[in-house]
DNA sequence: ATTAGCACTCTCGGCGCGAGAGTGCTAAAA
DNA sequence: TTTTAGCACTCTCGCGCCGAGAGTGCTAAT
């Protein structure tokens, strides 16, 4: 019933029944209208004017779309799935490109989100000298991410210490969670405990450095010009454009809104509480290796998107990037 | 004569009058206007709508500024000093933190641009194993630059082959210009003379592909909602931000505008040849490491921006880093 | 060379108005 | 009982008008 709101503006009873052939006159139309509007599914926006999908006429349209065929996805995943096969590096790569095609494809904002770096784990770290004083911690996590991080003072290491360091650390935190070796650091360093070695020492205050990452630099966002193009929100654009320039809270707010969240998962307008996002929906699905789950990836996009088309693109990329990252 | 157009809108005689107790009343002024306009250097919008001052206006304005003092831009130097002093990080860190204090003090976009990485110099280079078939490649510049790069297949190649690769490598290349590198490999690939060691024809074929990065990645944008703000580009934002996004054109406009200048470079509207940034003006100044330049930092905003604060604040900047990096 | 005065021009915001679209309600038809 | 036709009503939107305001160019006087 929802679906012929993907045009902009109000829809008219008249229009209805033009649109659709229901042998019904556009009196009773408006008479289910009405009733629509009385249980809260529909609303207009001024008397006279036509109806509207309200949050919850759009929630439940979503509930009811269930295990719909689409078939334009089929062939979407197939393109999507041909633009990232190519590719032979590394996850965050991926994940550009599929946000790229995804924004092409949906004409809205796309996200993708790893992991936060405090809760992946360590598969390695390795120290080098660097020009004159400094020296680059390069961190390799279980999940693929690499990140590489500049530090002030090598304070006279050689590279021999460097790399008695590293093999050190890796010795004692290979596979431990970020978050963890902090807290462990931070009790060894206060128990005074390593100072007998003068080199350990220094490697766990080099370490504690080194993997102290700012929370929001991972997140991934495409196709900003496609949304601000879109004509609900011609104005508001400067809320738009600063929300996303806020990374870290686009973070806290769909790790919020997706905790716990099995499979694909929709937040439809006032169901998102950051008010500068009011009048948007977002689409996400985490994406996992194996079970784990590795990150998430989605969609921002108007409230009457078409949800048809963009939650099984969401879904079948997050099955493609799952599946490609587990092999 | 023309910095009271730091106001929006075009400027009458009458208001000059008041404005500046030149002693002269407005007829006078507003024959001297009809001769400037005459020059070139101001324009009217329409007839009886004020003045307004060209870029041939701006131009002048600009060259004739000078050495003026400035006052408050030792205060704001002292800041920005303030601000990137803490930093004991790499120079992307303090780039990055540089941006966003001139954004945040000049309300316009603000940009850093490290050299292309095509025109680094290698300084070393490391290979890892990294999960199951991956190998990871650190790339660290002469320049101050870290890169890293997730390369597809490892092709079986132990830790202990991916360190004497490394070695080899850094023996051979260390110092090298990574553009050179790149004709250098290929001339060896196509002379099939290092067929006799497959390990090095290996290292070839992987070191070619580590190299190779995007030319637009190490662009840094601040303060993009600042802009947006500006009542001037009220409408256009959407021009603005597709602009940006296409970080690639923008390091190439930068480049084309900057090639071989000294010292600050300013680029006042029409003289920016990009259609999408018409009506900006562009400021910007090399940072360098002794006499060797790094990359380029600096303003974009509205041609009517405040000049004298803009050229002494990126200016300021740019010297700033250039002494941090090369101390 | 400068100034006062004056007629002229152009923009901008508010106002009214009519067209268009859509509704609710009532009474008739199925 | 449900559906339909008809009708009066309401609200928005675009358009043209008009007056206020600001600024100019020109001329004549200082």
């Amino acid at each position: 019933m929802q679906c012929y709101i993907q045009r902009p503006g109000p829809v008219g009873s008249r229009y209805v029944t033009k649109k659709y052939a229901f042998n019904l006159s556009s009196a009773t139309i408006r008479n289910i209208m009405a009733d629509l509007e009385e249980m809260g599914f529909l609303a207009q926006p001024h008397t006279s004017a036509g109806r509207v999908p309200t949050d919850k006429g759009f929630r439940f349209y979503v509930d009811s779309l269930g295990e719909s065929p689409a078939p334009e996805a089929e062939s979407r995943a197939r393109y999507l799935a041909a633009r990232l096969a190519g590719l032979t590096t590394g996850i965050s790569e991926m994940l550009i490109e599929a946000t790229q095609v995804l924004s092409a494809l949906s004409k809205c904002l796309v996200f993708a989100m790893p992991v936060s770096s405090d809760k992946t784990t360590l598969n390695r770290i390795q120290l080098f000298r660097y020009l004159d004083s400094q020296l680059v911690a390069v961190i390799l996590s279980n999940e693929g991410l690499v990140r590489n991080r500049v530090l002030g003072s090598n304070l006279g290491l050689s590279q021999r210490d460097l790399n008695r360091i590293s093999d050190y650390l890796n010795a004692e935190f290979s596979g431990w969670g970020l978050d963890d070796i902090r807290v462990e650091i931070l009790r060894q360093m206060s128990e005074e405990k390593a100072a007998c070695d003068v080199l350990i020492k220094r490697a766990m205050s080099i370490f504690r450095e080194a993997i102290s990452f700012p929370a929001d630099d991972l997140l991934i966002i495409s196709g900003l010009p496609e949304l601000l193009s879109l004509p609900d929100f011609s104005d508001r654009i400067n809320d738009i454009v600063r929300a996303m320039e806020d990374k870290r809270s686009i973070v806290d707010l769909i790790d919020e809104l997706s905790y716990g969240a099995e499979g694909v998962q929709v937040a439809i307008g006032s169901e998102i509480p950051t008010l500068q996002l009011r009048g948007m929906s977002i689409v996400s699905s985490a994406y996992k290796q194996g079970d784990r789950p590795l990150g998430r990836l989605g969609i921002i996009g108007p409230v009457r998107m078409d949800y048809s088309a963009t939650i099984p693109m969401v879904e079948q990329a997050a099955k493609f990037i799952s599946a490609a990252i587990s092999r």
